[in-house]
DNA sequence: TTTGTTGCAAAGGGTTTGCAGGAGA
DNA sequence: TCTCCTGCAAACCCTTTGCAACAAA
């Protein structure tokens, strides 16, 4: 994979971010490396393949990208007042699945659990006032 | 919310279904009553205010659709092969949760969990061959 | 020089909107 | 009769594709 401003721009982007961003977002956020948004698509493409990314969809539709720290399992938190998002590379859920496989006959392969809350500085925040 | 034959037609095809579908799969099934997509949207809009039915994003980016049978937090367990979706009302994720607070500083208010894996018919068929 | 990348414009496709006609109650 | 609902067509908008120009190696 050649080297460009173009993809370097977007990975610094997704670097610096601590939340999700649509394509239109990580476009505005490249600055004199900005590029157009197919570029931005067909790259990010190419970083999730590498798992370098990962995407996620909101309710509203739209594709938001990520930059994985982790190759491993891990779930995302997600902040419902400021929209910051953290991974969690840990997973407490395994346990809870052997007993859904028995009540349900399924054979659990595969989950994806989404986490939504409260970051601890909007829980601060929200008692000071 | 008045009764029409579109409206007794989307949720008797929603009923009748083990799994989501799309707006064109309900427009496909509803038969002599079948209405145009837009109806469909729409009323599927009431019927997700009404907690009726709930919404689904793919990841081939299209909405689907089920019908709600416990108003109570659950989740979808999801066939791989087959694409029947079964209702677990029952949640054992919760203690975990308590964990993931403490690992994260986050104050945890609302999951989604989404399981995926092989339901009973697929694993005999499975075995058989 | 070779081949992968980008940019632009246009196409694609699921979802939403506007509005006039139609049907519940 | 009075609203609410439906149908149709068009608009929307995010995402993808095609192709020629460009630049990394």
């Amino acid at each position: 994979m050649r080297q460009t401003p173009q993809r370097e721009g977007i990975l610094r982007v997704l670097n610096a971010s601590d939340r999700p961003l649509t394509v239109e977002e990580i476009s505005a956020r490249m600055g004199e490396d900005r590029s157009g948004l197919p570029t931005i698509y067909r790259n990010l493409e190419r970083f999730i393949l590498e798992g370098w990314a990962e995407t996620m969809l909101g309710q509203d539709q739209v594709m938001r990208f990520v930059r994985c720290n982790s190759k491993r399992h891990h779930h995302h938190l997600e902040c419902e007042k400021c929209g910051r998002m953290v991974e969690v590379d840990f997973c407490g859920v395994e346990d809870s699945l052997r007993q859904l496989e028995i009540a349900s006959g399924f054979q659990i392969t595969k989950h994806q659990l989404s986490l939504f809350g409260l970051c601890s500085d909007c829980q601060t925040a929200e008692k000071r006032h």
